[in-house]
DNA sequence: AAGACGGGGAA
DNA sequence: TTCCCAGTCTT
């Protein structure tokens, strides 16, 4: 859940993950749907995917029994190098390396490294660093020391040198490039979006698609949506083309913005009537949803808004 | 080596 | 707005 999400965001959702999923058994045997159920709006779902299928891999190939060695570990899905050794010395004790978003800061201005942390060339430095600095004693203990110092002290911004246990150490500090190093990450261009969703409803009850391997939030269930250019013909007939379906648009309702990884997405959402035929294309499961039952399934967050929406601005009852 | 993958919080 | 977060997997 840490990966790329920072503490704060992680400790509701984890208190309820391990209440609902109390052992490695438990979430192998748990539905898949429950868990992304549960991991609705923390984001990166292919983490929630995988650490159910290395929950799996757990208890089919190693008897239950969390794997102990940096290789075994590794096999697991979603558990890269840093979360190996961030559970082989925090969970084993055992003196293995960890390199992540802190330690990553602290080690490239303790060494001075000012080149791009994140090449290849930077990575065999810090991983090297990291090796040479993790004790036989107490690895674990120290390995999260080096976390916390590089979350309160050594922060991106204003680090509190003057507190700082290893400023004497520090050849950032000593040639004045704090401020400079790490080299920050180059971002990513920024793709405008234009979608809008469309509230289809029969009754009581609104349609869902579900997202299919390959396109955004993946396995997670969505109003009808899709790219305001792919509906040039008008939305009814976009729907009666794509889906089949019979339909009188409404109005809209809402719009919203939403940033996604490299997209800003805004999102107009238009309210349907249902008249005729049922959703239908090729690999895509659609499911009909009232306001209870929608509660229970996993949605990307503007999904949840839009059925937050529907309970509380009564617009389940217009036409 | 570069891109994809989410969403929230802080400055 | 922009930056960043207990990274990993796929092109």
């Amino acid at each position: 859940m840490l990966q790329q999400t920072t503490v704060a965001a992680v400790v509701p959702y984890f208190e309820r993950f391990v209440a609902r999923f109390p052992s490695v058994a438990d979430l192998a045997a748990a539905d898949e749907h429950d868990v992304l159920q549960l991991w609705e709006g923390l984001g990166y779902y292919s983490r929630a995917r995988n650490l159910r299928r290395a929950a799996q891999s757990i208890v089919e190939h190693h008897a239950g029994v969390f794997p102990n060695d940096v290789a075994r570990l590794q096999e697991l899905p979603g558990i890269g190098r840093y979360t190996a050794g961030a559970i082989l010395s925090f969970a084993f004790d055992k003196p293995a390396p960890i390199v992540e978003a802190n330690t990553l800061r602290l080690y490239c201005r303790l060494l001075g490294y000012g080149a791009d942390p994140r090449s290849a060339e930077g990575q065999r430095v810090l991983w090297r660093f990291a090796e040479e600095l993790v004790p036989s004693d107490q690895p674990g203990e120290i390995n999260q020391a080096l976390m916390e110092l590089g979350a309160t002290v050594c922060t991106p911004v204003n680090p509190a040198c003057d507190d700082c246990p290893l400023a004497t150490f520090c050849a950032a500090k000593e040639q004045g490039t704090v401020a400079e190093i790490p080299l920050p990450a180059k971002r990513p261009e920024i793709t405008e979006l234009a979608e809008v969703a469309v509230v289809l409803a029969r009754g009581d009850q609104y349609l869902l698609m579900r997202r299919n391997p390959g396109e955004r939030w993946a396995g997670l269930w969505d109003f009808l949506r899709f790219g305001e250019h792919d509906a040039v013909g008008g939305l009814e007939r976009h729907l009666r083309d794509r889906f089949g379906l019979n339909s009188k648009l409404g109005m809209e309702f809402h719009e919203m913005k939403h940033s996604v990884t490299r997209y800003r997405i805004t999102l107009r959402c238009v309210r349907a009537t249902w008249i005729a035929g049922e959703p239908v294309e090729k690999d895509r499961a659609f499911r009909w949803a009232n306001l209870n039952e929608l509660a229970e399934m996993p949605l990307p967050v503007t999904g949840r808004k839009i059925a937050r929406l529907l309970e509380t601005a009564g617009l389940k009852s217009q036409g």
